[in-house]
DNA sequence: TGCACATCTGCAGAACTCTTCATATATCAA
DNA sequence: TTGATATATGAAGAGTTCTGCAGATGTGCA
């Protein structure tokens, strides 16, 4: 809550002006926020990396992730929250799929740069 | 701990197959899944999006962002130990700058989806 | 040399997140 | 209908994360 011209010295008032005027609203800012956040959990990256390829029921995203059944279906259920993930039934199974386009290019992205780090660093180094 | 052949049973072993062996290796999914987690907040996000114009003292980024000088700068000890900016000193001051192309492009493309939304959302929808 | 300023750091409490366990719902097959 | 299978859900505990506070470090100026 502090104001640039009470209680914070500002070294360039400029720059922090026009810094402000092209920074998103606060909302945007925490619905990007979020879709990056739901991106930040290895299982849930795993889980979303494995549908890239196409729709899997629970049992095989459990298989893929190595999670429970029971905390695969709790991620998923928060990736559905949020449409990044959508579901169709069939029966007793349910089959998810990767349902933004957005994460799927931030996933692309992502992968392709592992694999190009990789071709660079084969040795991996500490993150 | 549950293996394929073990006490899991798989609706499409082939699929889970061919997934596990296009899947990053746990470091990569891991190392990925850290970068996320730094974009996933959304006050380090928005520290961020300030640096993507260049850099930026310690005091105004508190001031745009709003966060204390001492939140600020643990959240950039945070990012600072994982590489994504980088430090300058000049003085008494220390001016962060965006030091990871990789997170650059990921910034980028966030607020471009971000101003792509609220052209076709104006009215903003809930998450 | 001494003081003020900018930033950094360790610590501890508050808040949040993820998993597991137990149970619920829904579908299919006999 | 009954039992088995697949998935979903709620609650609770362990672990992690973030912030503020207090004090430390380092720089510049008188």
């Amino acid at each position: 809550m502090q104001l640039d011209s009470c209680n914070v010295r500002l070294v360039d008032p400029e720059r922090v002006a026009s810094v402000n005027a092209r920074m998103p609203g606060e909302e945007d800012i925490a619905d990007t926020a979020d879709v990056f956040g739901l991106l930040g959990d290895p299982r849930r990256l795993k889980l979303l990396v494995a549908l890239l390829d196409g729709e899997l029921c629970v049992c095989d995203l459990a298989a893929i992730t190595g999670l429970s059944e029971s905390a695969t279906s709790h991620a998923l259920r928060l990736l559905r929250a949020h449409r990044v993930v959508g579901v169709r039934r069939d029966g007793r199974n349910a089959f998810y799929r990767l349902d933004d386009a957005h994460v799927r290019m931030l996933l692309d992205l992502a992968v392709a740069h592992t694999e190009h780090t990789d071709a660079i660093h084969p040795e991996r180094s500490e993150a």
